[in-house]
DNA sequence: ATAGAGATGGCCT
DNA sequence: GGCCATCTCTATT
């Protein structure tokens, strides 16, 4: 396993959607104590702040939940849905609370502890959505407010991804006009896109 | 292959 | 008390 080197904060720092897209192929890296665990990102979701009907922060929202959202970009945003953790990167300049959501890996280190965590062996529903790529790399609410630039929780590069479509978002159906919004990218072709829809 | 429903828990009003 | 940026299982085509 070679040894990771995180991205610079200032990969960090370019326009939400232009940062949804420039994810594709990255390393996402978790240490714990049971050992390492990473993948590389196939499929993300930008959510737009204010103007974005479907993102925790619109109109500004501003509570204990989203209140990361309104730092600089590169920290990690973590929430719970129903039973699942979600892991988003905050992006956006300070007070702009924009986010991209991380749906998909494609395992690379751990794969052990990721079966293991996962309890079940079958390995391309092992990350294959938002929920599950937590549970397999033990992201939990506790990475809330960490950098993406240092352990436990990284990103780093990767490979290049090769083509990349773009379409819309999933699971937001109570959102307006926000649905139907093109803001989600994935690898073409990815067995590890958590499933397939324009 | 696709559709529908239940589980389930924290956050917000 | 209502609302979900989900997952898994079952039933049906």
């Amino acid at each position: 396993m070679k040894p990771y080197a995180p991205l610079p904060e200032d990969f960090f720092q370019q326009p939400t959607l232009l940062l949804a897209e420039a994810l594709l192929g990255c390393l996402l890296i978790k240490e714990t104590e049971e050992g390492i665990a990473s993948g590389y990102i196939v499929e993300t979701e930008a959510y737009m702040g204010p103007e974005d009907r479907a993102a925790h922060s619109f109109g500004n929202r501003r509570t204990k939940r989203t209140e990361i959202m309104f730092n600089e970009p590169g920290f990690v945003y973590t929430y719970v849905m129903h039973t699942h953790c979600l892991v988003n990167v905050v992006s956006g300049p300070k007070e702009k609370p924009e986010a991209v959501l991380i749906r998909g890996i494609e395992p690379v280190d751990g794969l052990d502890l990721m079966k293991k965590r996962r309890k079940m062996d079958d390995l391309k529903n092992l990350t294959n959505g938002p929920g599950k790529l937590t549970k397999a790399l033990n992201i939990t609410i506790d990475d809330y407010g960490r950098r993406f630039t240092s352990p436990p929780l990284m990103i780093a590069k990767g490979i290049p991804p090769g083509k990349v479509t773009r379409g819309k978002r999933i699971g937001i159906d109570n959102s307006g006009d926000a649905r139907n919004y093109p803001w989600r990218f994935w690898i073409a072709e990815n067995p590890y896109v958590s499933r397939n829809r324009k």
